[in-house]
RNA sequence: GCCCGGAUGGCGGAAUUGGUAGACGCAGCGGACUCAAAAUCCGCCGGCCGCAAGGCCUUGUCGGUUCGACUCCGACUCCGGGCACCA
């Protein structure tokens, strides 16, 4: 008997597969629909294990469901825009799209030897033309209907270069390549005004109830409604500016008693206003300006302030008067750019406060304390109490508090209750070449004149150059320089192309219709539509889902989803990352697996670090060993955390590699066995050989199988171990059915683990053991196949099939055949388990208290005594409280 | 810094969602087969004590609720994801 030889038979069935067009996608309105969808892979030149990951798991879905009886939509394309291209342009001279159709067409290849259940008829790149003519089409309609503004907005500015950098691009305040410190600069930019829809995406978030609870949370925090009070102070006389009030906005006018100070944004108009006018604070803002823009550089940074020396009156009493210092740890995008500080109450302003040698008045007294002697250390309290040392609000709760604060603001006429969103404008312009032009044309007399649509698309020139930083499309003077569509007059370009998140936040509902000379076709999409199950990596959780929604949104406002489709993805599925040791020599420099020998330590437990040679092993042992490694050179090497795999950390496994050797269902098989799938998985090379001797075993526990003729009746005569045969195959069915649509892939595979060794372990050949045997495989093959498709294919033929597996419908269980009539309990004592009895499944509290009582070991714990209390949870279990 | 997760044997994990902790797999150990190796098959496999029967301990740490806690509550530690121009 040969063994499985999955080089041979992998190709074999994909191409029967792609014949038979098996997985091309047509409406049929007498099925029910079903779309599933991983988030689409960028192509960077290669597929990786985190791929392989994404796309088994949604294959699992895809087959399942086609099995199941639904009508499935399974594409998949490129997310195609993006900076590694024109990195890539520039560092080998290659034109970005050059560069990205050959990765396409390598990827393609990649994930065509997986065997994915996909619909490649309806693939596309957003680089594609086609794709993004659309997306312009989308943009000038969303123009059109007011979703799109232009709007001022901060980016990372390198002087040297005179490029904007991506946040990704600056590495401590540095320009990547010119190494020179970072200016934050502001620019005139495309938005698309999300932030409108704040609140309709944030209470929307509570239908989509098969998305996961954290990405809700995460998306509701990030969203961030707060009920605040906004409110104007008025200014002390000073003799700098003519500047009479400063406005700030917070979610804590219960605390304005015990506030000490004002902060303002260094890029505020008042700070602004000040620059020349106060020694010294034109350099601090500077210095502020002199970093980078992204939020968790801001915050945490060391926070400073700079006292400007004018000073705002307290709404409540005119001889209260507090400083106003510029800080460069507020946000000029949130609220007003400008707050009052209440040490005793936020920990960022405590920290300030002690910094300067402000006050720190307490204001809300914690319900244990008294008010008198209640005083703040080095932790503000930001817990409920009582209102203190406020005039007025004494006595009251906080919430009363902000009531009463904010109903006198109101009188006086110098505040009112007002929502605020953390949620920013969303900024799409990028002064880059490799992405979506944005179809507008400046002119010097008509202003901003969309251009027509029947002049789409703008297309992306292709005579551009990469040898000079900064945009392509800005030194194209031909590409540039057109008349205004309106005029005629001489006018320009919008050089500016969008964000890569604008390509892929509808790029779903253009699967439904991927030819259309429209952004959709409204009955494709109204019959394809949603995305009954999305699938991807839980970084995109915020933005990319966020983007998309908002999209979905708006393409409804434009006629371009029916109105079902505002939420774009019935449910989601995040899945963990793709882990693998990293490796680094002693001068720092990162290894790849490949390039580490593992020595072997004598107990085989724990890495030896540190030893050098005595015991290094053969390098076809090596993989199977977690020990300290090292080089071909003899460095000692050290082992780090185990972490996702990156380029940047060289602690990646090729997939194609692993194909080659061992299969495609090999790999898929280990990708979802073992570690659960939302979770990190550890590439361990071990693991795939276990996947790969699974496959191996089952095929021949089959070719040595006695086997009933297929379609035969099943027989009378039933013994008791064939019986249990046909019982292991129905509760399996069971189980597997379950995990699978509970998206549980690795219990799935346990499940079929031990369905296996009961399989391998019954050896009677009378005739209705060869039925139950029948049986067992023919359900074997069918569980399979969803995970190992070409594998189950191959064993469905050698099980006598004509049709190929792929056509085969799920197999059902026989409800009776899963349950067992006796069952053990365990039965405790005082919480510890110390017997076990064997009941009836439907035995009733007395009889198991009975067969409990009757039990030696219960007996012998009880020592004569008489229980307090027997719980009995029927089916369950038994706890005799002494 | 802020938001969101996670932690169970040597390793990945399971535990019917408050009811037998460690299913299943990997690694390891012992044995069979073999001239030998590979492959395969059989057995063992959380720790401590014990000849055994059995007992005690054990789900990151500390405390609490409960007849009963991996699961619920409170306080921490460490690791990971996101933070708006990486995709």
């Amino acid at each position: 008997m040969s063994r499985y030889n999955a080089r041979a038979v992998e190709p074999k069935w994909q191409r029967i597969w792609e014949d038979s067009r098996a997985f091309a996608a047509t409406r049929d309105e007498t099925k029910p629909k079903y779309y599933v969808l991983e988030m689409f892979p960028y192509p960077s030149g290669r597929i990786h294990m985190g791929h392989v990951r994404n796309y088994a798991m949604g294959d699992v879905v895809a087959r399942f469901k086609k099995a199941r009886g639904f009508n499935v939509l399974h594409p998949m394309g490129w997310d195609a825009f993006g900076m590694p291209a024109e990195n890539a342009a520039m560092e080998r001279r290659v034109h970005p799209g050059a560069w990205t159709y050959q990765n396409i067409a390598a990827m393609r290849t990649q994930l065509k030897s997986m065997g994915l259940s996909l619909d490649w008829e309806r693939e596309f790149a957003t680089c594609d033309p086609e794709y993004y003519a659309q997306q312009q089409a989308l943009f000038l309609d969303m123009l059109e209907a007011g979703l799109v503004s232009r709007k001022i907005s901060v980016v990372n500015w390198d002087p040297v270069d005179n490029t904007v950098l991506a946040n990704e691009q600056v590495i401590d305040g540095k320009g990547w390549r010119s190494g020179a410190p970072v200016e934050r600069r502001e620019l005139t930019q495309w938005v698309f005004r999300i932030s409108d829809m704040a609140d309709e995406l944030l209470s929307a978030i509570d239908g989509l109830d098969k998305w996961p609870e954290k990405v809700r949370l995460m998306q509701r925090n990030w969203i961030g409604r707060s009920e605040g009070l906004q409110f104007r102070f008025e200014m002390a006389p000073n003799d700098l500016v003519d500047w009479p009030e400063l406005e700030v906005y917070t979610t804590r006018h219960d605390t304005l008693f015990g506030a000490s100070f004002a902060a303002i944004s260094p890029d505020h108009p008042l700070s602004r206003a000040l620059e020349g006018k106060v020694d010294g604070l034109a350099a601090f803002n500077a210095e502020c300006r002199r970093m980078g823009t992204s939020e968790a550089e801001l915050e945490t940074a060391e926070k400073k302030g700079f006292d400007t020396g004018l000073r705002v009156v307290h709404p409540f009493d005119p001889n209260w008067t507090m400083p106003i210092y510029v800080a460069n740890f507020i946000l000029m995008d949130y609220g007003t750019g400008a707050i009052f500080g209440c040490p005793a109450h936020d920990q960022r302003d405590l920290d300030f406060a002690r910094k300067y040698g402000l006050d720190v008045v307490p204001v809300v007294c914690p319900p244990d304390q008294d008010a008198a002697s209640f005083e703040i250390g080095s932790d503000a309290y930001i817990g409920p109490g009582r209102i203190i040392n406020s005039r007025f609000l004494d006595g009251m709760s906080i919430d009363d508090a902000k009531a009463e604060m904010a109903r006198r603001m109101l009188e006086m006429g110098c505040g009112e209750a007002r929502v605020n969103f953390r949620l920013r404008d969303w900024g799409i312009s990028r002064q880059r070449y490799w992405g979506c032009p944005i179809p507008v044309i400046h002119c010097g007399d008509c202003g901003i004149v969309p251009v027509p649509k029947a002049d789409l698309p703008v297309k992306l020139p292709d005579d551009v150059t990469f040898d000079k930083p900064g945009n392509p499309l800005d030194r194209h003077t031909g590409w540039r320089n057109v008349p205004c569509p309106k005029c005629g007059a001489d006018a320009r370009r919008e050089t500016d192309t969008m964000d890569t998140f604008v390509d892929s936040s509808w790029y779903f509902a253009r699967f439904t219709a991927p030819h259309a000379d429209t952004p959709t076709e409204m009955a494709d999409a109204d019959y394809w539509m949603n995305v009954d199950q999305y699938i991807g990596g839980v970084e995109h959780a915020i933005l990319h889902l966020l983007y998309s929604r908002f999209f979905a949104r708006a393409m409804h406002r434009t006629g371009h989803l029916p109105e079902k489709s505002i939420e774009p993805f019935n449910a989601l599925f995040t899945q963990g990352m793709v882990t693998h040791e990293t490796y680094r020599a002693a001068d720092g420099r990162w290894l790849t697996p490949d390039e580490v020998k593992i020595t072997h330590e004598e107990d085989g437990r724990e890495p030896a670090l540190e030893t050098r040679d005595p015991q290094i092993v053969p390098v076809d042992k090596v993989d199977l060993r977690r020990v300290a490694r090292e080089t071909s050179t003899d460095e000692e090497v050290e082992i780090g955390p185990t972490i996702k795999m990156s380029k940047s950390k060289r602690n990646t496994v090729d997939p194609e590699q692993i194909i080659e050797q061992f299969g495609a269902d090999t790999a898929r098989w280990f990708m979802l066995s073992d570690s659960p799938p939302e979770r990190d998985v550890e590439w361990t090379a071990a693991g795939a050989e276990g996947a790969w001797r699974f496959l191996q075993r089952v095929w021949r526990a089959l070719n040595e199988a006695k086997l009933c003729a297929i379609g035969a009746p099943e027989p009378q005569l039933v013994l008791p171990m064939a019986a249990s045969l046909r019982q292991a195959t129905h509760k399996t069915i069971m189980r597997v059915s379950r995990n699978i649509e509970s998206f549980a892939f690795n219990k799935a595979v346990a499940d079929i683990y031990t369905f296996v060794n009961t399989l391998t372990k019954e050896h009677g050949d009378s005739e209705d053991y060869l039925f139950a045997r029948r049986e067992a495989y023919e359900a074997l093959a069918r569980l399979m196949a969803p995970m190992t498709p070409h594998f189950a294919e191959e064993i469905w033929q050698l099980l006598g099939h004509a049709t190929p597996l792929v056509e085969a419908p799920w197999p059902s269980y026989d409800a009776d055949l899963t349950r067992d009539d006796m069952i053990s309990m365990p039965v405790q004592i005082n919480g510890k388990k110390r017997a076990e009895i064997q009941v009836d499944r439907e035995a009733d509290r007395e009889t198991i208290e009975g067969l409990v009582m009757a039990s030696p070991d219960v007996a012998r714990f009880l020592g004569g005594k008489t229980p307090r209390k027997i719980i009995v949870v029927p089916g369950r279990i038994v706890n005799v409280v002494i």
